[in-house]
DNA sequence: TCAATATAAAACCAAAAGGTATCACAATTG
DNA sequence: CAATTGTGATACCTTTTGGTTTTATATTGA
């Protein structure tokens, strides 16, 4: 209900959701332009992001007669918290992203 | 339809089969033992058991008349691989995790 | 053998999800 | 101002979801 949690989970759990995140991920975008992603209608569109704002994933702020959608990552957080549980069954991907980090950490070796 | 990634996004939208991961993760369970931890028949955990299954998130065998439930957390990839393209939105969490990882390799758990 | 147990499978149900169409209204533009 | 555009809010529809109950079947144990 009012879980946070619960909430990012449910907003991702939809495909067109998902691919909405990405869009954000490259420029913010009114409801139009989503839409013009989608074959559905703003109106489908726009129950979409409701549910994703609810998520936490994206904030949206009016400006003018428009709405502009913002990718909000933090929202992310707590399904990455819960996910991270099962990293110890995951041992491999720890070594993975480990190597990744040092690559970030130090680039200039 | 037989999405890998949306099977196990769809998997993991429901807080009951979340929870029924997490007691998998302690140990193999039957579709009883499973039952026991929830306020529902078994029918309904069975259900939940064969969505998790099909978004790979579990296993089962059948042994005598039981069936055993196995977490297969490898199941969690395709989830974690697209959550990983929002990690330039998110460099602290890289921080975090290498924080984790160095805990885990100077102790031994 | 026979009763108890574990799962399976199906029918059924209410609520939630995902979509449409429609109307209202504020903001922009000619 | 009038017409257009972008959004918001409903009402409505169909399918999916999460649950129940019931019935069947296979395995176990006294």
């Amino acid at each position: 209900m009012t879980d946070i949690a619960q909430m990012a989970f449910r907003a991702l759990s939809d495909p067109s959701r998902r691919e909405m995140l990405r869009m954000l991920g490259d420029r913010d975008l009114t409801v139009a332009q989503v839409s013009d992603g989608f074959d559905m209608t703003r109106a489908a569109v726009k129950k979409h992001l409701i549910i994703l704002e609810e998520g936490g994933l994206i904030r949206s702020r009016t400006q003018g007669r428009e709405r502009i959608n913002t990718l909000h990552p933090d929202g992310l957080r707590p399904v990455l918290d819960w996910l991270g549980w099962f990293d110890r069954f995951w041992d491999d991907r720890l070594s993975d992203l480990k190597a990744t980090i040092e690559q970030k950490d130090h680039s200039d070796d």
